[in-house]
DNA sequence: CGGTGTCATGTCATCGGTGTCATAAGAGAA
DNA sequence: TTCTCTTATGACACCGATGACATGACACCG
């Protein structure tokens, strides 16, 4: 492979200046940087990344690791999908920052990540972002030395920085726009407690309906979701059976999120329940596979992804510059509601009321 | 940061030593050894992997291209996924090798991968992966220095090595289980022809056909997947509704893809047609989100991504190591067919018969 | 016409490791 | 005892860029 001092002897110049051309960080003669010109193409000289950074000290390289391009050994999950949001907005920004990301993953292996921190250390990476598949507490080793990290959609008890769904806006907003729309009893098929968006979301349909003057009706909350998913469907079918026999029964299901809300479908169809015309369904996550592709479409709240992305990359690119003295602790990001045909409109919704609410 | 100099004087002894209890390239007396090994903890040592480099002329980088991390302007797509699993493949095996990948993302756009190919040539990858998010033609830019570079998931016309899914054999394989299950009226409603795994799916539809000895009967066929994605679900309606009202109906409708499949459940139920009694239904890729969580679970064909992407890196790796003087052209993958409720076994199976096939 | 500044370019050292070769100390053989 | 032969370690150059500094050639100024 062809180095500078080659370019510079095709040439007919010093290396420095070949460097120079290169950069642009001094002025060059015309008929100079035509030669260096002609002589890089005619070697085809590539610079070596490696040598540069040696001297310069500056790798331009961003370490992404995550727990979920290669999930655990149960593979049954459909996770990896909102991963891939948040990358894509990382992305987007670091893009534009002239920085190469490299990426490793843990295979879902906590203790991987240490090994692969090394690695980055290594590499001289010049910042580093974990990003996790769900909204989760994370526990990482430390970096020993002062590269900036940030954690995204996950958080730790370091306060180091993170980036955050905002589950508790985001059900508040969906609710808040049922209610709009002249639901007054809306039940609410939970994900199960321990993680971490669910006592969030469950804490946002509470404000919802005491801000909507309702009522809080233990009745119309149930826990749907198993670490184990098989009896997910029976627990569920139980659930809403037993909702729907109330006296004063719900007239739309909230679901934890949207696959369980595509159980849902499957279950008040084979019930005889039509959505929505007899019941309304509501999903999370606006997981547009099956959000867009169900009928009728999902009404949803957007799990923000690639904006967090977005700002988890600006966030660490601040830290990097060494601009702010970044104050510690998660940065949240909410979604908007989708609005689509899943839910009834009891009464005409005075949408403009609602600025977070989106159309489609 | 610490270099292998204050090590050394920490140590007490010359930089080379310490290089060697790094790699262990040399003997090293056991009392050297952990003053060095103290040493380096003592300073957070951690060595320079762009000095190493220099030297070594090794990278020890694999250079991953994918062009749906951050996918088109418009992402309704649910792609990204396909890519997901075989990078998960490709990482699995490279980990072993001791490589680290590099990841970068043309953002759909394919001008961009020149670049990014240039920024992967500076930091001297030992060799490039392009991974595309469906079985299609792609026409990269030539590689000027000797840098091996594989394509997953696509191929060109220039040869470049390339891994594919078989197409051909996943489709012929199901088509044969659904005969064996005694199916003899198959109706398929295809992909369009334009992208490449349409028409070799229908060529194994039609070879199944013939060695299970039943007349391809153009009338059970129907193209029903539209660029633009509008008119779908009607012209599946349609083409539906036109294929039961024939005077000998399909029994199994065999669709282009799980996400079609799952459109055709919507459909077939509204049309009050029992899935699978009154008549079964069977995709293909084996998108789990979907095939598993329908009701009843979908029967279709694995796209062996994660397969895919553990060839790509072992051939790969077999053509840096310069073993083989590899010859050109795609090596097929092929995945096993899944077997779920959504088809009815008319007659009892052989299932022993059938080696691809995979019951759940 | 000398002084001063700007432009264009070269010289040289250096970043942090490792390959090559040299060398000292002890072990075993003749 | 002396001569190999390992074993353990050091000295030194070098990989390919770039930062700091120097220099020569002009241009412009009073």
């Amino acid at each position: 492979m062809a180095t500078i001092y080659d370019v510079a002897r095709i040439a007919g110049v010093s290396p420095k200046t070949v460097s120079r051309v290169l950069n642009g960080d001094a002025p060059v003669g015309k008929a100079t940087r035509e030669a260096v010109e002609s002589a890089i193409s005619q070697l085809d000289y590539v610079p070596s990344n490696a040598a540069r950074m040696m001297r310069s000290q500056r790798s331009g390289l961003i370490g992404l690791i995550t727990g979920a391009i290669s999930m655990s050994p149960e593979p049954t999950q459909p996770a990896g999908l909102p991963e891939l949001f948040i990358v894509q907005g990382i992305q987007k920004s670091l893009a534009n920052s002239g920085m190469t990301m490299m990426i490793a993953d843990t295979g879902g292996v906590v203790e991987k990540a240490a090994p692969l921190i090394d690695t980055f250390l290594r590499h001289r990476v010049e910042g580093l972002i974990y990003v996790a598949e769900y909204h989760q507490k994370v526990a990482l080793p430390v970096i020993s030395d002062g590269t900036p990290m940030i954690l995204a959609n996950c958080f730790d008890d370091r306060g180091t920085p993170a980036i955050l769904p905002d589950d508790w806006r985001g059900q508040h907003d969906l609710v808040a726009r049922l209610i709009t729309a002249g639901h007054r009893r809306i039940g609410y098929l939970t994900l199960r407690p321990e993680i971490a968006a669910g006592p969030l979301r469950l804490d946002g349909y509470r404000a919802a309906l005491l801000a909507g003057g309702i009522t809080y009706d233990a009745a119309l909350v149930a826990n749907c979701d198993l670490e184990g998913r098989d009896g997910e469907t029976q627990l569920l079918w139980e659930a809403i059976d037993r909702m729907l026999r109330l006296s004063s029964p719900p007239t739309v299901f909230c679901c934890g999120n949207d696959k369980m809300a595509l159980r849902v479908y499957g279950i008040l169809r084979s019930m005889g329940r039509k959505v929505p015309t007899e019941v309304s369904v509501a999903g999370y996550d606006n997981y547009r596979v099956i959000a867009e592709t169900l009928y009728p479409p999902l009404t949803t709240v957007d799990l923000p992804y690639t904006a967090m992305g977005v700002r988890a990359a600006q966030r660490l690119m601040a830290m990097i510059s060494g601009e702010i003295r970044e104050e510690k602790g998660p940065t949240l990001v909410a979604g908007p509601v989708y609005w689509r045909d899943s839910v009834t409109e009891l009464r005409p919704a005075n949408v403009s009321l609602l600025k977070s609410v989106r159309e489609e």
